[in-house]
DNA sequence: CACACCTCCGCAACCGGTTTCGTTGACCGC
DNA sequence: GCGGTCAACGAAACCGGTTGCGGAGGTGTG
C-alpha cells in the first residue's frame, strides 16, 4: 500500500522489531535459531509493513538466483507457447521466476550466445526444441548451470521429448494399412542452416516404415520446406506437380499439414477421397480441420522439463534424466483407404462451400 | 570456455589488469575518466577472460534491475503469445531481460498479487489484456514502477490497445450492409467473476451498430461464453436453438468464431449461405478457414507497449501514453449477403467433404 | 555449587559490483 | 619557477541481504 514500503530494508525492519538483521533474516528464511516468540513478533511486523526481501541482494549472498531461463526460437507458434505454459505452471508455484528469451534466427542466435545475457543470471536453462551449434553448445556448458532440453536432445544434457522416428512410423504405417502405396512426405526444418534432429528423425521413420512395407521411396515424393503454414502449401504444390502425384501425404507437423490442406482445397482436390493427409502434433486446429494426426504431449514436455530442472537444482539424484513421452495416432477425417486404383486427378466437390465433414 | 570463468569477479580482473575495481567498472560501463590506453587494455583482458559483470550485484548498487515483467492470463492462445513475441523483440535488443508470469485463474491471480513476486525484481511491468481487480490494481501501483497495459486499459496507466467498440461496429456494420437483420453475438469473457472491458465494449459496439441501423436487439441472440474454441461451439448451439435463429453471427474473437463454424458444420448448416460468421483478430487460422474478420494488430500492441515502457524508463517525456491502434475489416468467405428471405433452416452440402471454398 | 552444554541472538565479514570523493601528477599560464 | 586546472585513477563507503562465529543466559548433571 504505502508507496514507501518498498524503500525499507532489512535493517529498518530489524530496528523496528528491536532485533538484529541476522534475526530478521533467519525468520524470513525459516532458519532455526530463533525463539518462537521472537519469530512470531518479527513475522507480524514484516507483513504489517508488507516488507519483502530484495531478491537480488539475497542472491548476492546466497548464490542462487531463483530464476530459470527458457530459450526458444519463437513464442508465437502453438508448440512453443504450450511448452512455455507447461514450464511456467511448474516453476511459479515453486517460487521460481522465469526469464524468456526468443531467439528467432541465426543472426539473433549468434548474438544471443555470444553475449549470453543469462550469465550469472539464472540457476538453470531450459532449451526448447531448437538446433544448437557446436559453439553455442559450449557457451551453454560454460554457463555452469544445469541445462535441460525440452522437445529434443542435445549432447548429454537431460531432456524430455518424443520419439520422432516412431511418431513418423505411426503416421506412415496408418497410411500403409489404409492401402496407400504412393506416400509423400512434406518435411520441415526451422532453419536450413543448422542441423535439427526432429525433421531428420521423422524422415528416417517415414523411410523405415515404407521400407518395412516393401514400398520404395520416390525422391520426388520427399519435399523439404521451412516450417510454416504457407510453406506447407508450397510443398503440397510441388508434390502435385510430380509425375505421379501421391495418394497420401505425411506432413512434418499439423501446421504444415494445414498448409497442404489449403493447397488441396484450392486445387479442388478432395480430401481424403483423392488424397489423404496426416500430420503430427494434434494442434488445436487439427480437430477443427478434422485432421488425422499423431498426437504428442506438448504442455507435458514443458512440465516434465521443469520438474527435471527442479530436481537437478534440488540435487535430487533419483531422476530419470532422459525422458521419452509416448505419442498416439488420432484418426480423423483427412485419411481414408486408398481408392481401388489411385486416380489422383480425381476432383472432389470443387468450390464446395461446406467445411470439412466432422 | 573455461568453466572457472564465471567464478572470477571484478576484483580479480582488476588485479590482473593492474588497476582498481573502480577503473574496471568504469571501463565496462563506458563511464568517462579512464584513458584510452587503459580502457583498451582492460577491455582486451576482459574479453580474453570472457568476464561478465554479475547483473545482480550491479543492480544492487545501481538500483535498476534491467528486467521487465510481463503478466498475462495465459501464454497458449495466439493473442497472448503474439503480444509476448512483440514485447520480447523490442526489449531484448535493448538489453532488458523479460520475466513472464502466467496468471491463469482467479485463484492464481489472488496468490500472484498477494505475494507479488515482482517486488524489487523488475523496473517495469507490462500487463497484457486481463481484468485486474481493485485490490490488484493497488498492489500494482504499490510496486512503485511503471505499469503499461497492452490490449486493454487500466486506471490511468499508459496503454496501447484497439478500440473494441469500433471494431465490433466494423464487424456488425459489414453484416448489416450485406442485408442481415437477425444478427447474433457470441460474446466471451475470460473469467465470469471479474469485469473485463473488451467484451463489454464489443457488446456495446454491437448494440450501437444495430441501433444505428434501426434494428432491434433480441436478447435471445446475445450469448455469453468463456473464451475458447469449444465454448464458441456451445454458444452457436444455443443460438441455433433460439425461436428464430440468426442469419449472421458476430463472434467475440476468431477463436470463438472457429468454434461456431465447427458447430455449424456439424449441424450441416451452410456457411455463408445459410448463416454468415464474422470474428475479430485475424488469427492465423482465420485465413485457413476463410473466415471474415476484423483484423487487429497483435504483435504490434506488444512492441508498442514495450517501446512505451522503455520510454518511461528512459524518462522520455515526449511519449504518447494512450495509444489506440486501428483495425481493418478483412472480408473472406464466411460472410455473404442475406438470402432474400432468411430461411435459416436451410441445409447446405451436409456431409460435404471439401474444405471451405477459397 | 561448579561446570558443561544448549538455545537465542548480535557482530561483522562477506557477496560483487557502483559511485563519491580525494589524491596524484601532468600540463598550463604568468 | 610557482600556484592552479584538469584528467586519470584508487580507496572506501555503500547497495541489501546471508551466515559463521562467539557471547550471554538458562538449564541439566555430578
Amino acid at each position: 500500500m504505502d508507496p514507501t514500503a518498498r524503500r525499507l530494508n532489512m535493517a529498518d525492519v530489524a530496528a523496528l522489531a528491536g532485533v538484529s538483521k541476522a534475526t530478521v533474516s533467519r525468520v524470513l528464511s525459516g532458519a532455526p535459531g530463533v525463539s518462537d516468540e521472537t519469530r512470531a513478533r518479527v513475522k507480524a511486523l514484516v507483513d504489517e509493513l508488507s516488507y519483502v526481501v530484495s531478491p537480488d541482494a539475497a542472491r548476492l549472498s546466497r548464490g542462487s538466483t531463483g530464476r530459470v531461463a527458457v530459450v526458444m526460437p519463437q513464442t508465437t507458434t502453438w508448440f512453443y507457447s504450450a511448452v512455455l505454459s507447461g514450464v511456467l505452471s511448474v516453476l511459479r508455484p515453486e517460487g521460481f521466476d522465469t526469464l524468456v528469451y526468443q531467439v528467432a534466427d541465426d543472426r539473433e542466435s549468434r548474438r544471443f550466445f555470444a553475449d549470453l545475457p543469462l550469465r550469472r543470471q539464472v540457476d538453470a536453462v531450459i532449451v526448447v526444441a531448437f538446433p544448437v551449434s557446436e559453439f553455442e553448445q559450449r557457451q551453454l556448458a560454460a554457463l555452469g548451470v544445469p541445462v535441460v532440453i525440452a522437445g529434443g536432445a542435445l549432447a548429454d544434457h537431460p531432456h524430455v521429448r518424443i520419439d520422432d522416428a516412431a511418431a513418423a512410423r505411426q503416421a506412415v504405417t496408418h497410411l500403409i494399412r489404409a492401402g496407400h502405396e504412393r506416400i509423400a512426405m512434406i518435411n520441415a526444418a526451422l532453419s536450413p542452416e543448422r542441423p535439427y534432429a526432429p525433421p531428420m528423425d521423422r524422415m528416417y521413420g517415414y523411410r523405415t516404415a515404407l521400407d518395412e512395407a516393401g514400398l520404395d521411396a520416390d525422391p520426388q515424393l520427399e519435399v523439404d520446406v521451412p516450417w510454416s503454414v504457407t510453406m506447407g502449401a508450397e510443398g503440397m504444390d510441388r508434390l502435385l506437380s510430380a509425375d505421379r502425384p501421391p495418394t497420401a501425404v505425411f506432413a512434418f507437423s499439423d501446421e504444415v499439414a494445414t498448409g497442404a490442406l489449403r493447397s488441396l482445397r484450392r486445387a479442388g482436390i478432395a480430401v481424403p477421397h483423392a488424397i489423404s493427409v496426416i500430420g503430427i502434433d494434434d494442434h488445436p486446429v487439427a480437430e477443427l480441420l478434422d485432421l488425422t494426426t499423431v498426437r504428442q504431449p506438448v504442455e507435458l514436455q514443458g512440465t516434465r522439463a521443469a520438474e527435471m530442472t527442479l530436481a537437478l537444482l534440488g540435487g535430487d539424484p533419483g531422476i530419470q534424466p532422459q525422458l521419452t513421452l509416448p505419442t498416439h495416432l488420432v484418426i480423423r477425417g483427412t485419411t481414408a483407404p486408398a481408392e481401388p486404383r489411385g486416380r489422383t486427378g480425381d476432383h472432389g466437390t470443387p468450390g464446395g462451400s461446406g467445411v470439412t465433414a466432422g
